[in-house]
DNA sequence: CGGCAATGTGTTTTT
DNA sequence: CACATTGCCG
């Protein structure tokens, strides 16, 4: 089972079956192996049955590494765990409770783009100005809401400006509108359930007995929704395991709160509280670096991870004239680790946006390198596929407005805006979905497609109709008529599509449609379908997350870039981006690489950037650079804060973006200011030129 | 209705 | 810079 290579702590988390524990687990110090274990010694020794076991991960990729580590360890038994993330376990609940909850069975999930464009309609139908009012704005005040439980009409309590005002109006109506297309959206998977659980106790009981083992990963991770959620399945047994690690928060924007990791002994009194501090990953010297970066966060509890590995090799540092030319050192770095034997798989290129890739792309293409990129531009949100989708969508759920909308004129049938204004309209009067209220003129034909192709759905396996779907509706005529070689590419990709469809349903027997559906919204990537073997990475540091790989170059260390500028005029963001690089650093096992550029063009207009502080914040013995003193680069950080500003309890500021705000704590060097809804209380310090007395 | 050109806009991270 | 939206014309 493994017991035999844990350390007293890591057995002692694994032992610790009943009742609530928190394992507080630095980077490398082996949380993964434990968490498995844990699994394994409730099921074999403990004698509980696997589908009492409910493990929760934060990412695909973690819930599919653990799951098959589990299976590593115990074979076939290993899979009925419900081991997934939050938002799959909240789609299971709701697939079992749809009616309760306002939907009928054949509901389907909206990705994000299909919310936007819907909140793009509304903002239209209440005729506001998209250009004042910015609908990915709107979006994402409507999808924090959720995430902290505030619903719509609930929401009513927070307006407090003409913003927030419209948001309000926009909330009710999209809800209204994702209701009447039997969907729900990313955040419904989470909110829907503790909805059901708070006005059905009974059922709530249900899923208490069911799951009476729980283990929590990333709890540091967990938002207002996963919170509770977590907190009402565990609350009958207890029997709660989360692990976790407040330095590697770095989903706040998601809505993370920390503080959930922190409150845990108070809301389970005489929780175990088992500490990892030992590190199995990296080198001393790699730890070290990653100990100095974090501790510059003032917001954070004392912690030094230790290892026994040797120092190791130095951090190498290199400076490059720009990005190209950066990109361009990195593949002949890693072109010398290949040579010298290394294995591609333990090399990977971590940026902090996904905008970074493509230099790194463009040169390891040049030097014949074999890459993947984890999670860039969706292969599902090509316009092809987009369409592909919104058809098989449709045929399965037929109130799906926004998914008929995108398709009723695709490939083009001649039904134009006045067409489709019609039956929008027809539709709001009687209240009835868009593909209901069609009965006349080219758009019949067009329904009479979907009902056929409905038909057809229900004989025919999934890659058989996604075939049917290719060749009735038109799209991949359209395209070879189009004889472009853009078209052929978008021909290549529905095949893709098809091989995809046919390999999951290969791989578990027969998938249905729904199953397929809603699968390819919530694992977005694609990669786990296709056979990468022996590849470099590349990947942002978020999805890094989790994994470890034996020689890291971070590439793009310059101010602005990473930390980003967008963090600057706030303390807590600026601590995220810092924990941040806490992650990046404590990927590497072997060897790790900081890498930026002179200059840098982004956007179209070329920057030049200092170092980032993070390298500076490093003591130098653990760094070799191609620059003689490095000390010379280092940024003034106090140049943006003036130091000499006093401010009082209860006084009122403003900011250049949060506006008005009320200081409600204060320390040495940090306010702790309220903010109206939607930015609430952020902290900022003392001084920063992002806030000013009035 | 469909296609094209001009104009404008927003660019952090993910389920 | 890349893309999305708008406006104009056939």
């Amino acid at each position: 089972m493994g017991l035999e290579n844990l350390n007293d702590k890591q057995l002692e988390a694994v032992k610790a079956t009943e009742g609530p524990v928190l394992v507080l687990a630095g980077a490398g110090s082996g949380k993964t192996r434990v968490l498995t274990t844990r699994i394994a010694y409730l099921i074999k020794e403990k004698k509980v049955s696997p589908d009492s076991i409910l493990a929760i991960t934060f990412t695909n990729k973690a819930a599919k590494e653990m799951k098959e580590r589990v299976i590593d360890i115990m074979g076939h038994t290993a899979k009925n765990i419900q081991i997934s993330t939050f938002h799959s376990f909240g789609l299971l609940i709701l697939k079992e409770n749809y009616e309760k909850l306002g939907y009928k069975r054949n509901f389907t999930i909206l990705d994000s783009d299909d919310s936007l464009t819907i909140i793009k309609k509304i903002i239209k139908e209440l005729n506001y100005d998209p250009k004042i009012y910015n609908p990915n704005a709107i979006k994402s005040a409507i999808s924090s809401s959720k995430n902290e439980l505030i619903n719509a009409e609930n929401y009513e309590r927070f307006v407090n400006s003409d913003f927030s005002d419209i948001v309000h109006k926009v909330y009710l109506k999209y809800e209204k509108k994702l209701l009447s297309s039997n969907c729900v959206d990313f955040d419904d998977l989470l909110t829907a359930p503790v909805t059901l659980f708070r006005n059905y106790p009974e059922i709530l009981k249900e899923y208490q007995e069911r799951y009476k083992y729980i283990l929590i990963d990333e709890y540091q991770d967990t938002n207002e929704a996963q919170y509770v959620l977590t907190k009402l399945v565990s609350a009958k047994y207890k029997n709660i395991c989360v692990v976790g690690d407040v330095d590697q928060t770095i989903f706040s924007w998601r809505g993370a709160n920390y503080r959930n990791i922190l409150n845990f002994e108070k809301d389970f009194p005489n929780a175990n509280l088992i500490l990892l501090e030992e590190n199995y990953r990296s080198t001393q010297n790699i730890l070290n670096a990653a100990n100095d970066v974090i501790k510059n966060n003032k917001l954070r509890k004392d912690k030094i991870l230790w290892t026994n590995n040797d120092s190791g090799l130095k951090i190498e540092y290199h400076r490059s004239y720009d990005e190209k030319d950066e990109a361009f050192y990195v593949a002949s770095e890693i072109k010398k680790l290949i040579e010298s034997g290394t294995e591609k798989k333990q090399i990977a290129v971590l940026y902090r946006t996904n905008a970074q890739s493509r230099a790194i792309e463009e040169a390891m293409l040049k030097e014949n390198i074999p890459y993947k990129i984890v999670g860039t531009v969706n292969f599902y949100n090509r316009k092809e596929i987009k369409d592909l989708i919104a058809y098989l969508k449709l045929i399965f759920n037929e109130y799906d407005d926004v998914s008929l909308s995108r398709i009723i004129n695709v490939p083009k049938r001649g039904i134009g805006l006045k067409t489709v204004e019609n039956i929008i309209r027809k539709a709001n009067d009687k209240s009835i979905s868009m593909y209901d209220a069609i009965d006349s003129g080219k758009e019949l034909e067009f329904k009479k497609l979907i009902m056929e192709l409905k038909k057809e759905s229900e004989s025919l396996s999934l890659t058989e109709l996604v075939e049917k779907v290719l060749e009735k509706t038109g799209i991949r005529q359209e395209l070879l008529n189009e004889k472009t070689i853009e078209a052929e590419l978008r021909i290549e990709n529905l095949e893709e599509f098809k091989t995809i469809a046919k390999n999951s349903e290969e791989e578990m027997g027969v998938i249905s449609l729904e199953d397929f559906l809603n699968n390819i919204t919530l694992v977005s990537d694609v990669q786990e379908y296709k056979n990468y073997d022996d590849v470099v990475t590349l990947l942002t540091i978020h999805s890094s997350k989790g994994l470890e790989f034996e020689n890291v170059f971070i590439i793009g260390m310059e101010e602005g870039v990473f930390p980003h500028k967008n963090s600057y005029s706030n303390m807590e963001e600026l601590e995220e981006e810092r924990r941040l690089c806490y992650v990046a650093i404590t990927r590497a096992k072997k060897s790790l690489w900081f890498v930026n550029a002179r200059r840098r063009t982004l956007y179209g207009i070329e920057s030049c950037n200092p170092p980032s502080r993070f390298i500076s914040e490093i003591n130098d013995e653990y760094i070799n650079s191609n620059i003689s003193d490095i000390n010379s680069l280092k940024v003034n950080i106090d140049s943006l804060v003036d130091e000499n500003q006093e401010y009082q309890f209860g006084e009122k500021i403003t900011h250049e973006t949060f506006g008005l705000g009320i200081i409600v704590e204060m320390d040495k060097s940090v306010l702790t200011i309220a903010f109206p809804h939607p930015h609430g209380i952020k902290k900022i310090l003392k001084g920063h030129k992002s806030i000013r007395k009035v």
